[in-house]
DNA sequence: ATGGTTGAAGATCAA
């Protein structure tokens, strides 16, 4: 079984690579996020016409995550995280596919700081901790995926010192991504790739970026306990990249047994 | 040196 994710960048303006990649890589179940377009917006008979159906929380201009899957739309379990009812941004759904649990998130990018936009970040991974710690609890098979906008280890973007000023890496961010994972997750691509420095799973489309290989690893699956018992195979559709007119993200993905 | 590009909205913001 194949979950992936993949930032989209703008749905209706990536069709046609996003039907492309479906096509190709043929993924059970695929995460999306950054649809920006309103739920009723969104190309659902393109999708199914492709042979998967979907759930979706979209959001007018930005945001807005997806759940597809192959063959049959999922079971939604839930759109937005707890917490805070005032949060009003599309970052959060949760669906029950063939008996596993999964998530596509979009967590806060987080820029700039000394914005209120950095401390939204960290109150929203704190919710996703939360969440996250009552999904183990119920000792479900799950799989939370997504763009995290979290650079875990400085080898897992281009330059960490020319970055150092990102909300992506700073103290705070991995402080708070280490507190989710100590609950019992798997980062899935680092565990089944410890030695490789250029996982990278975003280019900047300014400055020649994927030209020259100055990425980041910022899509990440968190496996639970039963779903890391599975875990096959990882890795990231590099190719997707390199299309014209290509998300500025790469689809992100696992196989489990 | 505050650059560069993209999508969606709309004459700017978010990334």
């Amino acid at each position: 079984m194949k979950i992936a994710t993949f930032n989209i960048n703008g749905i209706r303006a990536r069709l046609p690579r996003l039907l492309e990649w479906l096509e190709r890589e043929a993924p059970d179940v695929a995460c999306l996020q950054e649809l920006k377009c309103a739920d009723e917006a969104l190309p659902i008979a393109d999708i199914e016409a492709a042979g998967y159906g979907a759930v979706w929380h979209g959001q007018k201009g930005f945001n807005g995550v997806a759940i597809l899957t192959r063959g049959r739309a999922p079971d939604l379990r839930r759109i937005g995280l707890p917490g805070d009812p005032d949060d009003s941004h599309s970052r959060y759904i949760e669906a029950e596919v063939d008996g596993l649990v999964i998530a596509s998130l979009y967590l806060p990018n987080g820029n700039p700081l000394g914005t209120d936009k950095f401390g939204y970040k960290l109150r929203w991974m704190d919710r996703l901790r939360a969440h996250a710690a009552e999904l183990l609890a119920e000792e479900r098979t799950v799989i939370l995926a997504g763009d995290y906008n979290v650079v875990v280890e400085d080898r897992d973007v281009w330059s960490a010192n020319r970055m150092a000023g990102d909300a992506l890496l700073q103290p705070e961010t991995r402080q708070a991504w280490r507190r989710l994972l100590y609950q019992g997750w798997t980062d899935a691509l680092r565990a089944l790739h410890p030695k490789e420095d250029k996982l990278y799973t975003f280019w900047d489309y300014t400055a020649g970026c994927w030209q020259r290989d100055a990425g980041f690893r910022i899509d990440h699956l968190l496996l639970s306990p039963t779903a890391t018992d599975r875990l096959q195979a990882a890795g990231v559709d590099r190719w997707a990249r390199g299309e014209e007119k290509a998300s500025d993200h790469a689809p992100t993905w696992v196989i489990l047994d």
